[in-house]
DNA sequence: ATGGCCGCGCGTCGCGGA
């Protein structure tokens, strides 16, 4: 039986968080849980400073997409994971996609890319910085949704094309209530306005899973949780990150959870990473 | 305790974040 762990995290600004993530991705290895998948969002970087040497030596090759202070975003991918004929990132990162087809815009928030695993037959992954929308009926809310409606139509297609699929990353919508650590505050707010949750269900409507709901969860569990008025220590947080996977890849989802720990870390992001695992019978590509 | 943040940039406050 072999397992493969998938996540998603806004790391808010790479460069700050680069000891952050390698901490983390060391403590998972050490932990017996290994990150195979990394989902990453809000580099705030450009391209040409990204820390590509480091991660390789912590065993990761990298796909990317930056800018200069806001948005990218990037996959990361272990080496150990890949079959022996896609080990460096021209062959690791196959149908590459950057940014949603026919959607013109200038800020770099989607990666989509086909990995093939020695553990499981390939996957697809779509990491995506969803926009935060700022307050309904506002222009960066107009483009949220009009962002929401390019991706709903390119998810589709690429249903068609790639059958076990992972929708990751920071989607900047809560679903439901129990996903808001005080629903009734946020009534008709930003990530919790009824079409951003429309659009979450539109996705769901598509045959998409939202892995952490498959389980059995403890109540109040959140993947962000504000800098101010000590979000954290009140744990009140909202439910933002997610990985939807495809019908395919139900069957063999075993797990999925929210990593706190990086979050209780000095300096930390804002977001704390969420991980699935995927287990296979056994290994399919030796 | 009802309110306190954080990262970035030709910056020393304003913007964006969520």
């Amino acid at each position: 039986m072999s397992e493969l762990r998938i996540a998603t995290w806004n790391v808010n600004s790479l460069k700050v968080r680069l000891p952050h993530l390698l901490k983390w991705l060391e403590a998972c290895q050490k932990n017996q849980q290994t990150i195979d998948v990394l989902g990453l969002q809000e580099l705030k970087l450009t391209d040409d400073k990204f820390p590509v040497e480091e991660l390789a030596r912590a065993g990761y090759l990298s796909l990317f997409m930056g800018q200069k202070t806001y948005n990218g975003v990037a996959v990361l991918v272990r080496q150990a994971s890949l079959t022996h004929l896609n080990q460096d990132v021209d062959t690791a990162f196959l149908q590459v996609q950057k940014n949603i087809p026919g959607f013109v815009d200038d800020q770099q928030r989607l990666l989509a890319t086909t990995l093939h695993f020695k553990q499981t037959q390939p996957i697809r992954i779509i990491c995506g910085y969803f926009p935060n929308g700022q307050a309904p009926g506002t222009e960066k809310f107009d483009y949220k949704l009009k962002w929401l409606e390019a991706l709903h139509q390119f998810v589709i297609t690429e249903l068609q094309h790639h059958p076990r699929l992972v929708l990751l990353g920071d989607y900047n919508i809560a679903p439901q209530d129990e996903d808001v650590h005080d629903p009734a505050a946020w009534v008709g707010q930003n990530l919790v306005s009824e079409p951003e949750r429309g659009f979450f269900q539109s996705f769901l409507g598509l045959g998409l899973i939202d892995s952490f709901r498959m389980f059995t969860q403890a109540p109040k569990i959140f993947s962000w949780w504000d800098y101010r008025m000590m979000g954290f220590r009140r744990n009140a947080g909202m439910r933002i990150d997610h990985l939807l996977i495809s019908p395919a890849l139900k069957a063999i989802c075993s797990a999925c959870h929210v990593d706190k720990e990086p979050r209780k870390w000095e300096q930390p992001s804002d977001h704390a990473p969420v991980v699935i695992t995927l287990t296979q019978e056994e290994s399919v590509n030796p």
